[in-house]
DNA sequence: TTGTATGCGTTATCAC
DNA sequence: GTGATAACGCATACAA
């Protein structure tokens, strides 16, 4: 059964020739295209397959001699181990799986990058599957399913159905700016709601009274909680309540949105509230190059995420950012401890990061002395919730 | 041996119900954590292991009433083949590598998205692997020799030598925007020197003579073909060579560009090309906002790949766009095509798309009459060389 | 420490 | 069309 990993030239010699053999095997090889194998290097170093499968994990008991022969032969034949084969026995693949909404956000490469570097600084790689508009996610999970993936990170809608998969099929599953209540799960969020209520409060501070906001995509908690956070806070003040008007969190809604707003006003608004950057950006553009209005003076026009554009001079956008680092680490090591300690599932993890105001120039702020809210505004140091 | 995957109760019926079959299983499956495979299926199928498998692939003979029998039992154990056990036996992991160099470069999520979804359509998942600053490669690819991938599509700097490791590997590659002389590779690019070219004589035509250029990263092929076209368009039309300053294609390299070549020549020069759009934006936000320069009117700005952003009101960026869907479908095409007929590497595919010339607002441009360079301008079709 | 034997879950082969 | 059986390449329990 094994003999088909012989061939008859070393098979007759009964201790053969390293070099001999090595190029014997290379030949072989070359000829075949078979794939080199723990036998093969077995074969080569002069000792037992399991002896070779031990030199390549890490606190086996190996001698030193043996390591090295081994460690020779394997360079001579270019051996790598199968990760197919031994995920297959180990049950761990050392992939996860990182599930995206394609929404032209500008930070999800950032978080892309961010999550597979931590990932690969633990030994795991990313397979990523991107949702084109939130589609058909039966049909990708069940591709997850199939990968063997040892996890998953979800920054992408899933229903609490899809998560009761997850739970049945005991799969570790940490989701990245979404919550779900009705499902105890591992989350690594920004507080939106409350970087919704601080923007608010800061423009509040600062005499805005008449609100608009442009929302951000109906299925996004992201932009929902924004918006909520803001309108509670402008309630809590006693303010009027804001137009609030739809947008697709693209460039374009940022014109439209302020368009609508205006229209709908019947006038400029103290404050605009984007549910992006980007469509803050829009709004921006539109009300300076289109319709001559002077922002920050008789608009303030504020955004969330921070991402590069927004800090750029053209923009230099009032605006708060996400410690996406941060939160990509805490999702990388949220994730990899459930998988290595199989964490119990009953007790979630809810890492919850803050936002960091950038006051940018877009909107009028008065200097802040206190802190208006409670929260801490500036440093987004995590917080444990529950 | 294989009696181990069943449990007593169902060993002792003969033909033990569907039902039953089931739920003992589930309970087993629930108390062991053991996963579900396809014996199980085939058990309470009540067909043999192999008419499970069958039912899985795709041409495979296999009866109405057993393919129904065998997907009902699936769906009663929710029963996923394992991917790592198929491409044991198959070779085939599904899996393609995708390298890429994590340099700030907006468009490579686009890149990104696209390939993810073009592999997805064609059945194949991508392995994502950022190289932080092209640094340690070698530890990268040993990498991703272990996971078995079937290919892998490369948009970062590979060396002859790392190359020749996948001719030895027999493992397929395609290049993305990178070329390599020594080796015959597979590659899609676009044709940047064509676009220097075509740039500057855009520009020429509408009268400017002294130009400054603003590099990229001095590993970057594409940033340096973009460079050497426009350098090699002004020699052969007789213009004064350019000023040539270095940038790291960020956003704070093009002003600093801009500084460097404005002190270099002792004067604003006619045009600055930028090795790429953010650098172009951030010449352009010194010139407007910090050194008061009214582009196009006194300087001409110009970049290349049309990221989002330059396409903004505040910009309306003069530069050239790269195909990239079709690239990307081109390189998905190519390395698919590469895995499934065993395409013969000695006659490599070299495919090349042109840029389109986005004519913008921050050059003073001449419109187009007749075709200048001999190119196509506008419309990106694939031009096969070799 | 080392070698032997076995199993991980699937596909492939070949009789039937 | 169907079922037994042998791989695929590795890790691991166990004996030595």
């Amino acid at each position: 059964m094994r003999a088909s990993h012989l061939n008859n030239e070393t098979m007759t010699k009964p201790k053969p020739c390293v070099e001999a053999a090595a190029l014997a095997h290379k030949a072989v090889i070359a000829r075949e295209a078979r794939r080199v194998t723990s036998y093969d290097v077995a074969l080569v170093a002069g000792v037992s397959q399991s002896a070779v499968s031990r030199c390549f994990q890490a606190g086996a008991s190996v001698s030193e001699t043996t390591l090295a022969r081994v460690m020779k032969a394997a360079g001579l034949l270019d051996y790598i181990p199968n990760a197919a084969a031994r995920s297959l026995i180990t049950r761990r693949s050392n992939i996860v799986a990182v599930l995206i909404a394609s929404q032209a956000n500008l930070h999800y490469p950032e978080l892309l990058g961010e999550l597979s570097q931590q990932m690969g600084a633990r030994g795991k790689r990313v397979l990523l599957f991107m949702l084109p508009r939130e589609t058909d996610v039966e049909r990708v999970l069940s591709e997850v399913w199939q990968y063997q993936v040892d996890g998953v990170i979800a920054a992408a809608h899933l229903s609490s159905g899809h998560i009761a998969e997850f739970e049945r099929r005991q799969m570790p599953l940490v989701l990245f700016n979404r919550t779900v209540r009705e499902r105890p799960v591992h989350t690594v969020t920004c507080d939106h709601r409350e970087a919704g209520r601080m923007l608010v409060s800061r423009l509040a501070a600062a005499g805005h009274r008449r609100f608009g906001i442009i929302a951000g995509l109906e299925d996004s908690t992201v932009a929902n909680e924004r918006r909520r956070g803001a309108c509670e806070r402008l309630a809590e003040l006693g303010l009027p309540p804001p137009v609030v008007v739809p947008g697709q969190s693209d460039y374009p809604s940022g014109a439209a949105g302020l368009r609508a707003i205006i229209s709908a006003m019947g006038a400029v608004p103290d404050a605009i509230i984007c549910g992006s950057d980007v469509m803050a950006i829009g709004c921006l553009d539109c009300a300076r190059h289109e319709l001559g209005i002077d922002v920050p003076r008789q608009l303030s026009v504020a955004g969330f995420d921070a991402v590069e554009p927004s800090n750029w001079l053209s923009y230099n956008l009032t605006t708060l950012r996400q410690p996406m680092p941060r939160m990509a680490q805490a999702a990388a090591e949220l994730l990899c401890a459930v998988i290595d300690n199989n964490h119990p599932a009953a007790t979630p993890d809810r890492r919850v990061f803050s936002a960091q105001f950038i006051e940018g120039a877009t909107a009028r702020l008065e200097p802040v002395f206190s802190t208006i809210t409670g929260a801490t505004p500036g440093l987004a140091a995590p917080v444990a919730i529950m």
